[in-house]
DNA sequence: TCAACTGGATTGTCAGACATTCTTTCAATT
DNA sequence: AATTGAAAGAATGTCTGACAATCCAGTTGA
């Protein structure tokens, strides 16, 4: 029996709860970067208690979702577009990496699995749901980077991915942009698809590149 | 005026009092890996009260230097091979980039800082100082990360070398280990001196893979 | 107009409490 | 003898309530 195989099943803390309650809650534009959140007004919203509450609150400081400034309390992370682009930059440097180890390894399996995702892309882009797009499109890298063999390189990317969540919401609904990035991460699917490494290193940062830009473009047309 | 410069000072709180020291017990080794942390002993040792210790203990589950399994407490981080040579290969995307990056733009000052630590390194490898080596080596890599002009670079790379600083403990007392470790620092410092991207890039891998070399031999020679 | 002040709101921190869950021990049964 | 089951003790998850320190805004006074 393989040791590593943890069975433990874990009960679901208040704590935890709250962590992904609010995390969706920011990623959802619920809210807004540089808005407070007064702690009184959110155990009251969530039917929690302050030391709970605080803790979850740790988690997501500790995440650079939020920050904390003494006596001043909780608000949501504000990123300067400096920020964001060094962010885009790490993000291109583990993204790439992960297109092109993925390609190498991927079994038969998950990539019909990164094909259904493609597909649902396609669906999402089409119908000009934002707010699908931006789930099926974090669908399609995840897969990717779920196949990259390395936990780590998966790790981090979702990090830095949650972090300029605001951008991409803006910049996924610019004029055009859902059906560029679906041309992008087809040919992101079919170099992996296709097994060529280096074909997918390349398609995966022209597409950072892109989405770069557009979050670009989409903090300067409105402010 | 710039805006950006914060001057507001922060008061210390005692949740951040406590991160650090309990990081700081950490990478001492004064707490192992696999150690459970029982909530009312460090209360205790620290003289503060629940609450604000369980903030503190979420803040660093965060960064994974612990891990919290509902119902059983806290207990440090315990890495398996396997997730440390995870954590070599991302630092290896990350560092290497750094190197490259602050060869072309590393100002005069901080390269002197970057010699200087250098130094510091060379004598504490010939004091035999394990601490000492590791602290040297961090500020010499920390310098080169500070200068890579890419801040969420250095803050990834950070969190990811917190995370192997047991690893970096063992394999550092390896016999001859700080010696060869110094030779491959002076040739990325050389190459960061000489302005030659290239060059500071190649030395830098060289460097992180001969450290995860050295890091896996450490774990073989004595369990 | 500007500076100082005051009051309310908010956070930082603590103490204490209790139900739930885990761990260990020990007895009982097969 | 080995395994199962029960019970006690310890530790965690969570809540309530409290109070001092700090921040913020509006008011007052110069």
């Amino acid at each position: 029996m393989p040791s590593e195989l943890n069975l433990r099943i874990s009960p679901r803390t208040i704590q935890q709860q709250t962590v992904e309650k609010l995390r969706l809650a920011i990623f959802s534009g619920m809210f807004k970067p540089g808005s407070r959140l007064v702690e009184s007004q959110l155990c009251a919203q969530l039917g929690i208690s302050r030391p709970s509450l605080r803790e979850a609150l740790r988690s997501l400081e500790a995440e650079r979702l939020i920050e904390i400034v003494p006596n001043r309390g909780p608000s949501v992370t504000e990123l300067s577009w400096e920020e964001a682009t060094a962010i885009y930059e790490v993000r291109e440097l583990l993204e790439v990496e992960a297109a092109g180890r993925c390609a190498a390894r991927i079994p038969e399996d998950q990539l019909r699995e990164l094909e259904n995702s493609l597909l649902a892309f396609e669906e999402a882009a089409a119908s000009r749901d934002g707010s699908a797009q931006v789930t099926t499109a974090a669908d399609f890298y995840s897969i990717i980077l779920a196949n990259c063999g390395n936990p780590i390189l998966e790790e981090v990317h979702r990090g830095l991915v949650a972090r300029i969540s605001f951008f991409r919401g803006r910049s996924m609904s610019l004029e055009g942009r859902a059906q560029s990035s679906l041309a992008e991460m087809r040919d992101i699917f079919e170099a992996i698809a296709a097994g060529n490494p280096s074909a997918a290193r390349k398609a995966s940062r022209t597409h950072v590149l892109k989405a770069k830009a557009a979050a670009k473009r989409s903090m300067e047309s409105r402010t």
